[in-house]
DNA sequence: TATTGTTATACTCTATAACTATA
DNA sequence: TATAGTTATAGAGTATAACAATA
């Protein structure tokens, strides 16, 4: 894995990893900022932002961030408190607890959205349409290759 | 902020921003990954990252990162109990302290250096080598940018 | 037995407030 | 008085381990 590989000279390219890097730190920084304006933690807007169009089990909530499942207790258990979302038991399986946002989770999804939008226009206004088409489908080309091994 | 001013069509892109956020969080969560490995937070990561061609007062530090001077002394200590760096009172201003990388956390910082890359390049790898110096090249000038107003 | 979810516990990250030492 | 740094305290996020209920 750390082998210099001749025939494969991505790793070769520190600029390319630092501005990804770079990137994704300051806009992980925004996303953080915005929802700290709502008093929310980066990982509750993700939940908020996860369930925005989905009703999810524990289980599958914890998978797709990440979590563990007795992390995801506590995180739903404050979200619950602020009643941004909702618990139910599931009606397939006795075991299972089905968590969806509820209208006002909704609202705040949905406020946090607009939000995001206009703290990252700055940065994307910089860039000309078709300069901002190219980089949305090297970004989607980039992303679609990793999940298959990531 | 939220009017939908006709001249300015940068945050009619959800495509876009998806995009961004996506990767910003897959990479984030990629380096993290990285960091966990070796035993060590994100926090802790970017805090050898930065002082790895650099020995910074405290409150520099903290200010690189966007944190308190209290949170910063808390890594710190935890860091420096690790033997990762160094505290040491300054020559010229008798009030602050000079933080510095350790021999061993040099060799911690390169040795992250060379498993980030490596983690990166299954994502990289999958654009030809024009594509990614645009993609460097769009990072670069939107990054550019939205520092002088984020 | 295996899976779903919670609880108990412990540690890190983070901020605010109060403090010490130096300028 | 103002700045640099630490400490005390508190709350959130996280994981591991042990547990209850259901399958």
């Amino acid at each position: 894995m750390s082998e210099p590989n001749p025939g494969e000279p991505s790793a070769e390219d520190p600029r390319l990893l630092d501005a990804l890097g770079q990137t994704a730190l300051v806009i992980v920084g925004l996303l953080t900022s915005i929802a700290a304006e709502h008093d929310l933690s980066l990982t509750q807007a993700r939940v908020l932002g996860i369930l925005r169009d989905r009703r999810l089990r524990m289980t599958d909530l914890a998978d797709y961030l990440g979590l563990e499942r007795s992390t995801l207790s506590g995180l739903i258990d404050r979200a619950a408190g602020r009643g941004l979302v909702e618990r139910s038991r599931s009606a397939e399986d006795g075991r299972s607890i089905e968590v969806a946002l509820t209208d006002v989770g909704q609202q705040f999804a949905s406020r946090a959205e607009r939000d995001i939008a206009a703290a990252l226009a700055p940065f994307t206004a910089r860039l000309s349409p078709s300069e901002r088409t190219s980089l949305t489908t090297l970004l989607e080309r980039m992303l679609a290759t990793g999940a298959s091994d990531a």
